[in-house]
DNA sequence: AAAGATCTGTTGCAAATATAACAAAAGGTG
DNA sequence: CACCTTTTGTTATATTTGCAACAGATCTTT
């Protein structure tokens, strides 16, 4: 990791437009000005850092404290058991909260590891400034809390999402599970997916191997067509 | 539903100890007075409500904006899919809440229903009025926040365990990463699980019989002992 | 363009699971 | 106690998955 810059009353406005941008469109930030984003960051003590691929931005068991808002580039959720296994919790995208979970109950103990998917900028902010409330007069101090609380609601919402897919008994079930709700998040039968067919198959933790047979089996059924990583749902009686 | 009693100016106080009393231990009041939790109470429009088992206390697709508080019994929270396989979500116990999520962030659709394990008394509160300053002057109200807060990372922390827990790639495995969850929780290899065999199941989200099978495999090989629902992990090399 | 690395689809086989059907055990009720 | 219901364990079989190995495709790097 390498710090890139931080923020206190010195540093204020040192930051690039493309960053700004995205935090002002995060669901922590959404509806602040730019005035009011600069005195929250200053007081929430917040710094970014900027990771290479593959990099750890926190490891399993590690105590945290920041919350993170992936500024550009994009990350995984996951975690590695005894045997080796990968399994994929979470894509965090740019502009997505990421240890929220974490940083609000302190004593949780972390199972799950945050590694970059790409080369990632990363915005830390001490959520514990926010939960208590802060001595500088902060007008966005109660939005902030409200969002907060709609965060952790959601991310807490994506979990039961991603339960109901790997709860299904058949790999052709997850695999429908999972793209129905795609397809209704992007309002069309056809869409992409953020996943290669390893990470695809460690999200919804399955074989490979057994599930690129899945697919082809899937296409050749006409259930499905697809092309990489673009998916088309055909419509069929009753595919789930 | 047999509504029980609700909470105004007037009906202050007519609450029995016994509910009281998990009110005051609950993770949304812990540490508030009496006086407070019937005032927050009456800020929350709260009313109470009385289930037999197996009543449905709210059904996936409804549209949710109250929390619940178990006041006495016990109820899951589960999902049916198409074909009427049922998927445990959670069970929750007496003092916990549920529903938070939705109540939280309402124009979040339902996935899942509430089912009463046994007969079981449920408090319903307004959380809206929790995270919009109320009007009354609550001095324990930024407190409340900060539960809710807790309350829902905690949440999102039990389904990341449960997310770790189905995501093994074998009954075996799915057994042995919940029993020791519990031993962990119970701090003794020897502990008791809330859920009969077909519960169990469905919370691990496998087959019944093939994981009954597997249990007995798992005590002839000297893994585990267990006598209904008191399960006591042997000491091996490497159980998992 | 050539070489190397990574990703994807395919196949056979061993292992694990779902399912159904049944019997024994436990619990509840009159 | 007898009767009924629910829960649990057991077994056989068909289905599904995991695994390993390989080849073709795609992407990177030099």
């Amino acid at each position: 990791m390498k710090n890139i810059f931080s923020f206190n009353y010195k540093t204020f406005g040192k930051m690039p437009d493309v960053f700004i941008n995205v935090i002002k469109t995060s669901p922590l930030f959404i509806g602040a000005s730019e005035k009011e984003i600069y005195s929250m960051l200053a007081c929430l003590g917040s710094f970014a850092g900027k990771y290479e691929k593959n990099e750890a931005i926190f490891h399993a068991n590690e105590n945290i404290t920041n919350v993170g808002l992936v500024l550009s580039g994009s990350l995984y959720l996951e975690r590695e058991d005894y045997w080796g296994n990968r399994s994929l919790l979470l894509r965090v995208e740019k502009g997505e909260l990421f240890g929220e979970i974490y940083a609000c109950e302190p004593l949780l103990s972390t199972n799950i590891s945050a590694i970059s998917a790409e080369e990632t900028v990363v915005l830390f902010m001490d959520v514990q400034r926010i939960t208590t409330l802060c001595t500088s007069n902060c007008i966005y101090h109660s939005q902030l809390i409200h969002n907060l609380l709609s965060v952790l609601a959601k991310k807490a919402y994506m979990l039961t999402c991603k339960i109901n897919h790997i709860t299904k008994r058949t790999t052709r079930n997850k695999l429908l599970s999972y793209f129905s709700e795609q397809a209704l998040l992007a309002g069309s039968s056809e869409f992409m997916i953020p996943f290669n067919r390893q990470e695809l198959a460690d999200f919804l933790s399955v074989n490979r191997s057994a599930m690129s047979a899945e697919l082809s089996r899937m296409q050749s059924e006409g259930i499905i067509t697809f092309c990489k990583n673009h998916i088309k749902l055909q419509k069929v009686d009753n595919p789930l």
